[in-house]
DNA sequence: CTGAAAGCGCTTACAG
DNA sequence: CTGAAAGCGCTTACAG
């Protein structure tokens, strides 16, 4: 259907090597028969098959982008972030949505090194990439928003410890002790970091840490507003919330609310991410920001430096953790 | 690097050929060859190439998905309804975003093509579909939210016309007269169909038209924000504003706002694609729903069915147009 | 049930 | 400057 290289070369009349090499620029063909070539080519609407290409140059110039949920909105930005970086590179991503599905994650990145992508990038499901590295032995990856990922692997990621650092330290700076956290899962890495942040800066000050203050959930902005309501239910009133992202502190605001709570007198709210609506008047959250755009981008960087290799598995590891940032808006 | 089916044939002492068979499950190969090889198969950490069989088969399985901005919150929806389907149908999905740069829309096409996708889902930068038709003809293409498209082509989009007048129509009968629009790009397609929505309405209800209280910009808050302010300073007061989507509509109530208007007395608001946070509580906004993740969907679907025909050219167009829906919340 | 051979659309030494 | 040939990793008639 398409037309192809052989097509040209019977049309032109010269091997179909000279085809190829006046396609691709080389050096040694005769103008007058490169100028044949391409003319040829444009009238037949002639497009390079990319791969019968990539089967003999071994390089599909195609990468992975394994998210959760694309649909939660810390990641369109990531996402923005690598698809522009790679466009620029010359390279196509691929976007698979695990859903928070371990074995969704597997089968995605089965699929994708069965395509022969060039790299991966993975903000993974949970922290075990143990069962993932079988399927990723041949292909580099470089790993995003996470630290928990094995000694020879690559990723970029924030400092989490500072961030939930800075966040309590503002609440119990300005007076609203006791602060509590609300978090998702207890057992994620990430969850584990900003805690570890707010419990030192507790101690830092001379806080008690009270167990009472820590609740653990999910990451839904029903979460937030269910936690903070029964929290003060059980009597536990804080002045202060960290809510370990902005989706779960957007319910706390939302749960303080209807309980009559005034935000930030009552109670003062700060968040984690800085994802778009953060910044909204109505919301006004403030929040640890992370650079999301920016940490796509600098994991194809990553990536690319690494695809360049012909021998990945010696390429030395590059963890690039960047800096929080405290956006303090009127939530606190 | 990567073992092969070679490998596998040599060290099972078959010929390649019953290797392809074993592996692809084919019938007329003794179990216990299968069996051998699907052990060496696994033994050897075998991927199949599926850049080589695309190259023989002339399918990919891979389709693109080439939008103007993932970053837009109505895109992630449409993104993941796409990606869920594509995926139950074992197809991979390449995400670009064209950033509404037309030149950025064609290189794409072009490059997915090179790549040979099986398929393409398009959400047009403009209507102007006349310069892709060259890079489109070899490849089956729905679009997704625009009608603007050349007679043979297929769409899942919205009734805008009618989701304009159930928003118009919800603000008269509410007594929110003159109701006002504000809208994107005057050319755009879509405008034109939710503004012809809005005169209808008025004219079914006997409203004049008054240009003055319709203006065009873009699709920005912040462009909504600034043109209710600037409207009533130049002593246009509309009791009802439709705004063309949610992030104007927003725009328009924070502009409302800071101008001490209240919603929905001063001024009642509606918007339209009811993105996530438009039910935020904070936010409250009544809009016209447009079901974005079904809209993927419903995209793969009619593509799957083209791509299995052997002739894309003579199968019947198909066009989708879904049922807007009318929110109601707070702000109208 | 299995193998030899051709071919998918390209690129790339190797000759000339 | 150009061509013949081999090969990328597969699949698929065609024989046997």
């Amino acid at each position: 259907m398409d037309a192809t290289i052989k097509d040209i070369a019977r049309i032109v009349k010269v091997s179909y090597a000279t085809v190829s090499r006046a396609l691709n620029n080389k050096h040694g063909v005769k103008p007058e028969t490169r100028k044949r070539i391409l003319e040829e080519a444009h009238r037949l609407n002639y497009r390079p098959n990319a791969i019968a290409r990539g089967l003999v140059k071994k390089q599909t110039h195609s990468i992975g982008l394994v998210i959760p949920d694309i649909t939660n909105p810390f990641y369109p930005e990531v996402a923005r972030g690598v698809e522009d970086a790679a466009q620029e590179a010359g390279f196509s991503v691929f976007l698979c949505n695990t859903n928070w599905e371990r074995d969704r994650e597997l089968r995605y990145i089965e699929l994708l090194t069965s395509k022969r992508v060039d790299g991966l990038i993975i903000a993974p499901v949970s922290e075990t990439t143990e069962t993932l590295q079988r399927f990723l032995r041949s292909v580099p990856v470089v790993y995003v928003s996470t630290t928990a990922v094995s000694a020879h692997e690559s990723y970029v990621t924030i400092d989490n410890v500072k961030g939930g650092y800075l966040a309590t330290e503002l609440l119990i700076r300005t007076g609203k002790t006791p602060v509590a956290f609300i978090g998702s899962e207890e057992d994620s890495h990430t969850l584990q970091e900003r805690l570890e942040g707010y419990k030192q800066a507790l101690k830092d000050y001379h806080q008690p840490v009270d167990e009472r203050y820590v609740r653990f959930g999910d990451f839904k902005r029903e979460t937030g507003s269910r936690f903070i309501k029964k929290m003060v239910l059980e009597g536990v009133k804080p002045k202060g919330v960290f809510g370990e992202n902005d989706l779960l502190a957007i319910g706390i605001i939302q749960g303080a609310k209807e309980i009559g709570l005034a935000i930030p007198d009552d109670l003062a709210v700060v968040g984690f991410d800085d994802i778009p609506f953060a910044s909204f008047p109505e919301i006004s959250l403030t929040t640890i920001a992370q650079p999301k755009y920016e940490m796509g981008r600098y994991a194809v960087e990553i990536l690319l430096k690494r695809i360049g290799m012909e021998d990945t598995g010696s390429f030395p590891r590059q963890r690039l953790i960047l800096e929080p940032n405290l956006v303090r808006r009127k939530s606190a």
